[in-house]
RNA sequence: CGGGAUGUGGCGCAGUUUGGUUAGCGCGCAGCGUUCGGGACGCUGAGGCCCCGGGUUCAAAUCCCGGCAUCCCGACCA
């Protein structure tokens, strides 16, 4: 039973002397489970009267601001920013953010793992005994304590933890085992933006599993995955599951959660017959058979192109399209020089590239190439004579010739034929996967969407357990590293997401599970109107429905703009024609529809146990 | 880190080009009155280190120099 049923709302806050606008406890027999038409389960029968709430709504967007969902958590009053990528939570944004966090604390909790609160501030040295110091490097905030010992802002906790389960455990039988926060997470992001969608100061579900083996950490993994998707589900997300790259936390298998929107900042692929899916960084495509331009076609023909290193200046140039040129990208693989090709209007997947080598595959940056003369950069051929490695993309093999770099600035060739005039040591798929691409799985065209990340799975293995020393004893006595997953949501981000998908032209409509109140009651002027919605209020509070009370004097217009702003899933109104038939008005935040609701009935109707 | 833009009461903005009275408008806020089912109207009022520091000048929100902050675009694809 989550603690606030046994008096601690879900404000965090103990309810024992309660102020003024804090009414009506009652919650006790409104049970979990105990799912109720709108009613959020957690509802508690607080009765906010608006007049006393900390709320200034803004009539004006705030110029700052470029999504929708940022506009409307500032110009609601749910969010203020305080510096670049740092926000306040006010009362309303608050009550929102305990929502997802209990969301995600009872699937987390329901899938055996462990609350923990684990340091904000944490020791540098642990994460140069990871190696992660460096690899995160100014994304992290630094700072000293007085006597010069340096720390850091946690950006995420596997350091911690890992060496926490290492002090405590050290047997098979302790395992599984896993543990999980909700805290704030710091991370010097290159470009905070979008409000809370990418901010430097955020809040994080972490979860780490521990287990014996990797039969261990699958169960683990899947347990974590479930748990995933139903958090998802209760926030009210369109979402999809997709293959990851797992970035600098390292491990090998990972799963994104993208919540699907428009503005989001990261793409994926997904097919549309199978349930293919993954990251564009992650994707890959079936081979192209394809066929190459006959050997018979014109010898190739060098061309003067001055000045034009890039793809659409040369295509330009030579009135063609960019997907008749071939872009053959230098890398740099233990010391030896590669090409990776590809048509001129596709990019190389720098993983996918990685993958094929032991050594690790670095682009070559304008730095190499102001030291290295000798490559003519922005026309360098398929052919290049220095090359030792030439990776083709499966999209090479068009029925045309290619125009190319000459190997020589300032000139290209055209009618370069494959397997005639340039033959790839290696045959790979290395280009990132464009629309229509035969999926890997089925063959069927693949389909590519914008997300917002929401959450992430990983596997990670071993690699914190061995540098930090967490290993335990198997049956036979024998030492061997725990195996571990981390398993992260963005909980200040799911709101962000949530308003981005949950939205119109006049203000949020939040999903009941993530409302701020199950209904907003709104007061028609007028002293009788007044007095038989103040009944209202405190009659729903008894019932334990949340109510955001609009008692304040001013016009209709004001609390009806401010509550189709505010977004409360219901909103009911007390107005004097209504009262004198006997009913209210009951007006549904996101469809518009509305009906009426005679007064005696409202609260079994409204409580939803009509 | 590179490029662009902005910084003027709580919010949105004008004024800066061409220096010159008590720095202005809308929203919001306070008081009074009329209004009252979709962001009313009238009158009155409070609230400003014009981002900060230095300089030029008789005189700086305005010109010059140097910082800082915020937002946008980009940040190895040849």
């Amino acid at each position: 039973m989550p603690a606030f049923w046994s008096g601690i709302n879900p404000t965090g806050f103990i309810e024992i002397e309660r102020s003024p606008c804090f009414r009506a406890p009652a919650a006790s027999h409104i049970g979990p489970g105990d799912r109720i038409g709108s009613l959020s389960e957690m509802a508690t029968g607080r009765v906010m009267r608006m007049s006393e709430l900390f709320l200034r709504t803004l009539r004006d967007d705030p110029a700052d601001a470029e999504l929708d969902s940022h506009r409307l958590l500032v110009r609601g009053g749910f969010v203020r920013r305080v510096a670049s990528g740092v926000y306040s939570w006010l009362p309303l944004g608050n009550l929102v953010l305990r929502k997802v966090e209990q969301i995600v604390r009872e699937e987390m909790d329901a899938a055996g793992a462990q609350e923990t609160v684990l340091p904000i501030i944490q020791p540098l040295e642990l994460w140069e005994r990871s190696g992660r110091d460096a690899a995160y490097g100014p994304m992290m905030f630094r700072l000293q304590d007085r006597k010069e010992t340096r720390f850091c802002l946690a950006p995420t906790a596997e350091e911690v933890v890992t060496t926490l389960v290492a002090a405590e455990y050290s047997s098979y039988r302790d395992l599984p085992l896993n543990l999980y926060q909700i805290n704030w997470k710091y991370r010097d992001e290159l470009r905070p933006r979008f409000g809370v969608l990418r901010s430097r100061e955020f809040l994080m579900k972490d979860a780490y599993s521990f287990d014996a083996d990797l039969d261990g950490l699958q169960t683990s993994y899947d347990a974590m995955y479930a748990a995933y998707q139903k958090v998802f589900t209760r926030c009210g997300l369109t979402f999809r599951s997709v293959k990851a790259q797992s970035g600098e936390i390292g491990g090998d298998t990972s799963q994104e959660f993208m919540a699907v929107a428009a503005v989001g900042e990261d793409a994926f692929v997904w097919c549309e017959s199978c349930d293919y899916a993954a990251n564009t960084e992650a994707a890959t495509k079936q081979e192209l058979a394809g066929s190459p331009a006959p050997d018979d076609a014109p010898a190739p023909e060098r061309l003067h192109t001055p000045d034009l290193p890039g793809i659409e200046g040369v295509a330009k140039h030579l009135k063609t399209k960019p997907n008749r040129l071939l872009k053959s990208i230098a890398f740099d693989v233990d010391g030896e020089l590669g090409l990776a090709i590809v048509p001129g209007d596709r990019e190389v997947n720098e993983f996918a590239l990685d993958a094929l080598f032991d050594h690790e595959v670095r682009l070559l940056t304008d730095a190499d190439f102001a030291a290295r003369p000798e490559l003519p950069k922005g026309y360098i051929g398929p052919d290049f004579p220095g090359a030792k490695y030439v990776v083709a993309d499966s999209s090479v093999r068009a029925p045309h010739p290619w125009i190319t770099g000459a190997n020589e600035i300032d000139h290209h060739v055209r009618g370069l034929v494959l397997g005639r005039d340039f033959t790839p040591t290696q045959w790979a798929e290395i280009a990132v996967v464009a629309p229509g691409d035969p999926c890997p799985r089925c063959g069927a065209p693949l389909r590519i969407d914008r997300g917002i990340e929401v959450g992430h799975v990983f596997q990670l293995g071993t690699k914190y357990t061995e540098a930090l020393g967490a290993h335990y004893t198997d049956d036979n006595g024998d030492q061997h590293p725990m195996v571990m997953g981390c398993y992260g949501i963005g909980v200040t981000r799911i709101i962000a997401a949530v308003v981005e998908e949950h939205h119109d032209e006049h203000g949020i409509a939040w999903p009941a599970a993530l409302a701020p109140f199950d209904v907003h009651l709104i007061a028609m002027p007028g002293d009788e109107t007044l007095a038989a919605a103040e009944e209202l209020a405190e009659k729903l509070g008894a019932a334990g429905v949340d109510v955001l009370f609009d008692e304040r004097e001013t016009r209709p217009g004001v609390k009806f703009a401010d509550a189709d702003l505010l977004g409360v899933p219901v909103q009911v109104i007390v107005g004097a024609k209504g009262l004198a038939r006997g009913v209210v008005e009951r007006k549904r935040r996101a469809t518009g529809e509305r009906d009426e609701i005679p007064v005696a009935d409202a609260v079994t109707v409204l409580a939803g146990r009509s």
